[in-house]
DNA sequence: ATTAAATCCTCACGGTTGTAAGGATTTTTG
DNA sequence: CAAAAATCCTTACAACCGTGAGGATTTAAT
């Protein structure tokens, strides 16, 4: 299922509805993605200051998916590759 | 056009992609986005300890839209609202 | 209704982030 | 190729983030 994020904070409800969906706590869930609880509450409950690297880390422990939809014209310039200038 | 991403430092590509796309510098899109060019430059170099927040602000001045990719079960539990809870 | 379980909140701490300014380096232009 | 433009990097600073521990509050179970 795919959902658009309209703000920033709504990632917290599909993190805690994917948690839950597979019945796990927080502190559990936490564990086994190797996060704080305290850290996972707080992206459940919406908190805008975490660090996407962590966050992404939790999404990707509880089987979420992120998509980024962008105009068409914008695959020409992602070709355009900055580790092709040499620096292998 | 819609990208899976499959590791955090990747959304530094499609910010700057989507950046050339529209033909403006650094520092303008900073300028009209609201964050610093030395932000920016920070996302698109794939930095992942940004906050999520800012990056989500980043995003959408670009014109870039998230989408989450959840199994259908987390639906149902999407639908379990928390502010249903009498906070009104 | 009472008790147990889960989540939220606070505190402290070491490490860190976004901003602004300025210079170094790289890329683009002519 | 040289010069101009764009981007990257460093420094300093105030505000702050993730963790862990422990208690307060809310939710779930009986």
């Amino acid at each position: 299922m795919k959902i658009p994020l309209d703000h920033a904070a709504a990632i917290g409800n599909v993190v805690r509805a994917s948690r839950k969906a597979q019945k796990i706590r927080q502190d559990d869930a936490a564990g086994s993605i190797g996060v704080s609880e305290n850290f996972l509450g707080k992206i459940e409950r919406g908190d805008e200051s975490v660090q996407w690297g962590k966050l992404f880390q939790v999404l990707e422990g509880l089987g979420v998916r992120i998509v980024v939809d962008v105009p068409d014209n914008v695959a020409a310039w992602l070709n355009e590759r900055r580790d092709d200038r040499g620096r292998s």
